[in-house]
DNA sequence: AAAAAAAGTTTCCTATAGGAAACTTTTTTA
DNA sequence: TAAAAAAGTTTCCTATAGGAAACTTTTTTT
């Protein structure tokens, strides 16, 4: 058979670079994404041939891209290897479309009433991904910059990449951290950060719901 | 063509209220989710057609469970109709039980050490945490110091704290990356990280299933 | 380093997906 | 409410997916 691509789903990798120049790199198929699960998984074609109960020759032309498997046959992979059928053609950041919130809106919802953050989102291109980074620039230093607790669904995972800050919550006492520090926390529970040291602090979040 | 059903991806739920009254929720096919979709958006199997280039039978056919189709049709379909792929055959609430969990916790690590890096575990006291961030010392200067590739299960975002890398990865190019960079891609692709700096690399990592 | 075994690919065939057009059903209009 | 138009289904055919087995390549064993 003449060599042939069925089809091209992933979108390119994203590289972000402090200066904020984006480099896309090339995308993914689903052979390659299927092999990368199989051989992860340290499975040979008979063996996945078994669990899916596919012909080892019908894996082989799926992985290589010269088949374009069928949803049923999309749904025995999923089912024998034990993997949500969406990895299959998926990169991590289109798997979970349900239950993502516009953290944008949070962001600068916050920033127009308060200027206490500075947010600047990483990883954009990329949809529907687990974790949400980003780096903010800690303007406020008191709760009363901002009036009220912040809280949203999920946890959140934060670093001090400059300067120094206090992580204020509803329900702990203040904690005091310093550059390369970390914390990780439910994010339902009312918490805000205030720069301590005289220029505003640099700090990473990430978020997942 | 005698009536058949080439996938059913879901069992039929059955909700039981106090009173012992049962009630059946239908499970989604991806024929009744496409014919959802379509009659949503107004739209007639001619249009669908059109914007989808695939054949007013095929879409009839689809609909009624009469074929699986192929996955080159699903992005055709998906891309047609202006929607992710998972619609097609995801239940829209798919709901995730998160329960409130264990609160704040100040990152102290726990290292771990292999020739290619030195892991220092952040939050190790939280358990049951939907990502799982860690700081790596990055020992490793070439693939070699790997012999294969590493690989897991779910996403990663990574983020460059002092030196600089290349990120080696099964399907892209290598991604050099410097101080303040960062990066987010699945982690079932085989990846690696090398230092290309004359001090070893510092990097954080924060992954999630 | 040759032989054997295992893993992977290709061939060849059958089953089924997908498209064009005929046919049927439903909706619109006179 | 009959005729016309539009929407949807089925038929029939071609293209392609999927399985069995032959073949090739890679790895292991002696």
């Amino acid at each position: 058979m003449s060599e042939q691509r069925t089809h091209d789903m992933y979108p390119s990798m994203v590289v972000e670079d402090s200066q904020n120049v984006t480099r896309t790199i090339e995308p993914i198929t689903i052979g390659r994404q299927l092999k990368a699960i199989r051989t992860a998984n340290k499975l040979t074609l008979e063996e996945a041939s078994k669990r899916t109960g596919l012909a080892r020759s019908t894996l082989s032309k799926i992985e290589n891209e010269q088949i374009s498997p069928t949803f049923t046959v999309m749904q025995k992979l999923a089912h024998g290897l034990n993997i949500e059928l969406p990895q299959l053609f998926t990169k991590p950041n289109n798997i979970r479309a349900t239950g993502r919130r516009d953290i944008t809106k949070i962001a600068q919802g916050r920033t127009h009433l308060t200027s206490t953050y500075e947010h600047e989102l990483l990883a954009t291109e990329l949809s529907n991904k687990k974790m949400m980074p980003y780096k903010s620039r800690v303007h406020a230093r008191s709760f009363d910059d901002f009036g009220e607790w912040v809280r949203h669904q999920g946890e959140e995972f934060m670093l001090v990449l400059e300067g120094e800050i206090q992580l204020l919550t509803e329900f702990y006492e203040p904690a005091s951290l310093k550059t390369g520090d970390s914390v990780y926390y439910d994010a339902t529970m009312g918490h805000l950060v205030v720069s301590t040291s005289e220029t505003d602090a640099l700090i990473l979040w990430v978020t997942a719901d």
